[in-house]
DNA sequence: AAAAGTAATTATGAATTCAATATTCCTTTG
DNA sequence: CAAAGGAATATTGAATTCATAATTACTTTT
């Protein structure tokens, strides 16, 4: 049963624009030129400006009235809150996922843990990441709940971009995998209530906004970088 | 320090558009007309249209490629996924505003639970849930996490038409009542985790929920159960 | 030479125009 | 009479054009 994905020209821009916040090739704070996006996309300003604000409302870029829009500056308490709030959405998720998971669900995600155990084992830094993500993204989608993947899909899009996996430090690394430990065990169980605090206090986002801490600049943005 | 809140067209015909359907002036699964609406607001069809792009990117509306807009029709399953996820913020808000709110905001709080508790002794639902309203809000603010409020709001904002306040029967409302008894006390004591427990146990939305079984076409938007 | 003021240029906001897709209405055919 | 086909109409998608605000470049003045 697969969406049907309606290819609007705006949504596609849109897209394209968001990749290229998310890849860096526009910076925070960077003005952006609705002509020069235009002409490398070959697209006129019409459908361009409707991306524009579908990204302002998305959160990736801000509208200044009659000035353009530029890509939004992440604020360490932007992206602290936004963890936050992804934390809360991940203990919605897991409370429901033990209502509604299968056992062959959980069975799947149980194989994931395993092959994430061996990466951890084998200190496969980024291959972990991965399979950690397709852990989380599985309770997700067990939790049968829309709007919530909706909401939690736009979130980690606003923060993406500075998103590190790197740092991991020992200690940290292997809390987060005794976490995972007992998430697997609260979901074969269905205790909704015990995965649901797991994954609220889980430490992996806690560990990611530390680390951030000396990436993002911490003063508010009015500046104006960027030549 | 006052918020500069920019006016453009098609954010002023966004929240035009978004009244007319909260008032029912525009039905779920109405066609939206953009010759109509231009007509209405005496705008031209280029803001018309980022607005109808901004709505659907908000949740209100959904675009059909070359045939238009129509206005989303609320399932219950919708709502109810909504209303956990508004629980799940709540919660969310109830803890972070431990940490941040001031005694002066407390005893703020505390003066509105006063004057919703006597609505209640006098059975006044309209200011009952008015200042309710007021209680939950407060708290949402002391959480001092932009990005919450901000999704929280989006939520709200597409709920709203189908809010139903009638019909609260003495036994719910009773307990209600005593929820937010507890609320407070938490609140007074800082406890964070009891807090957020209590806003996310808090019965008001499953009341709702309930209350719209019977207002809502139940039919299911085929999301099946899993397999 | 620095600051202020003004004209020229550029970019944005919004309306209009052109092109495509969908819908309606009428005719034709079985 | 019902169904199918096809013009005529209306609606949407996207480009272009026009108007207005902001930025830059250039004088002028002190």
């Amino acid at each position: 049963m697969t969406k049907i994905l309606q290819r609007n020209l705006y949504r596609e821009v849109a897209d394209r624009i968001g990749d290229l916040i998310e890849h860096g090739e526009l910076l925070p704070g960077e003005r952006i030129s609705e002509k020069q996006l235009c002409d490398l996309f070959g697209v006129s300003r019409t459908p361009l400006r409707e991306a524009l604000k579908v990204l302002a409302t998305e959160g990736l870029i801000e509208l200044l009235p009659n000035r353009g829009a530029r890509v939004v500056r992440l604020t360490l308490k932007n992206v602290k809150d936004t963890y936050d709030l992804m934390a809360a959405l991940e203990g919605l998720s897991g409370e429901l996922a033990c209502q509604y998971i299968s056992d062959a669900e959980i069975a799947a995600i149980r194989q994931l843990h395993n092959t994430m155990l061996e990466h951890y084992r084998n200190r496969d830094l980024i291959p972990y990441f991965q399979v950690n993500r397709q852990i989380h993204e599985s309770i997700l989608a067990a939790s049968n709940n829309d709007v919530l993947q909706e909401m939690y899909s736009n979130l980690s899009q606003r923060v993406k971009r500075v998103r590190y996996s790197k740092q991991m430090t020992e200690r940290y690394w292997s809390q987060a995998v005794k976490d995972h430990e007992n998430m697997i065990a609260a979901l074969e169980q269905r205790d909704s209530q015990l995965l649901g605090q797991i994954l609220r206090d889980h430490l992996c986002n806690k560990i990611e906004v530390a680390t951030l801490a000396g990436v993002i600049d911490t003063e508010d943005d009015k500046s104006v970088v960027n030549n």
